[in-house]
DNA sequence: AAAGGTTTCAACCGCAATGGC
DNA sequence: AGCCATTGCGGTTGAAACCTT
């Protein structure tokens, strides 16, 4: 079967948007809301297809986008969720609001991917003096995920014997309480009883890692039992410091 | 000043996923 | 179950801006 073209290309505009075009977009939107994209440029009247509308509003127009540089944090952000969740952009662009995943995925193709490789290390900086621009660079976590070279050296240096007797003693200290007492920090506990402190964590709702080095070893540990989409969920929480206590019986 | 090289990022493309029929 | 339309995602491109010589 031949695939149908995603719009008609024949008189519709392409490349950069005008600031009409702009107006536009964000008018009808404003007044209609996008619908169905396919059916929008028609009704707005603009020469585009709708795929374009869609991306032009998504990733410039809406009025949540966050524009600017990267802060630090969300440089570090990018760079442990990319260590979990490789490229998915859509769901790192998630866990930072008002950034837009074409714009994370540009940020860690044109620096944070130079960063993370240990041969390019100061080249971003060099363009940095070069442009004047306030990109900070540095790999600073409370709880330090290692980089993908890290990873390749640890998996060649290490026997999967080891590996077992590791997964099992952090296994046994799941139903530890005191494991739990000692990494983290009750947040919200709302949900449960305020002696809490003697219940089992799966009484709890949510908490904060505040022992980075134990954080550490339930993300290994975690990341060992595999991840499906409930799974990675819990993982970039888990990365990101907070930890749904609930999830912890899936464990 | 200008030519050539490099970087950035908005936009495009093709494919996969999803949902309705 | 299968087809089709639509949406969303990630890889890639190319124009513009910037830098170096």
């Amino acid at each position: 079967m031949v695939r149908a073209p995603c719009c008609e290309k024949e008189g519709l505009n392409r490349g950069q948007w005008m600031p009409e075009e702009d107006k536009i977009l964000v008018d009808y939107i404003g007044k209609h809301g996008h619908g169905n994209w396919r059916a929008l440029p028609k009704q707005a009247g603009l020469l585009r297809c709708g795929k374009s509308c869609r991306l032009r509003w998504v990733n410039y127009l809406r009025p949540d986008i966050k524009r600017g540089n990267f802060t630090k944090e969300e440089e570090d952000t990018i760079i442990q969720l990319h260590q979990l969740l490789g490229n998915r952009w859509s769901v790192i662009a998630t866990k930072l609001p008002g950034r837009t995943d074409n714009e994370i995925k540009n940020l860690w193709n044109t620096y944070l991917k130079k960063q993370t490789d240990p041969f390019n290390t100061s080249q971003r900086e060099s363009n940095k003096k070069k442009n004047n621009k306030s990109v900070t660079s540095h790999m600073v976590s409370d709880m330090p995920v290692p980089t993908a070279t890290e990873q390749q050296q640890q998996s060649q240096t290490s026997d999967h014997n080891s590996v077992n007797a590791k997964e099992e003693s952090l296994s046994s200290k799941i139903n530890d309480e005191n494991f739990w007492l000692e990494a983290l920090s009750i947040v919200d506990s709302s949900a449960s009883s305020s002696s809490s402190s003697s219940s089992s964590s799966m009484d709890l709702t949510e908490a904060e890692i505040v022992n980075p080095a134990i954080g550490q070893q339930c993300f290994d540990l975690f990341s060992s039992y595999g991840t499906d989409d409930d799974g990675m969920e819990f993982l970039v929480n888990f990365s990101m410091g907070v930890v749904d206590l609930e999830e912890l019986s899936l464990f």
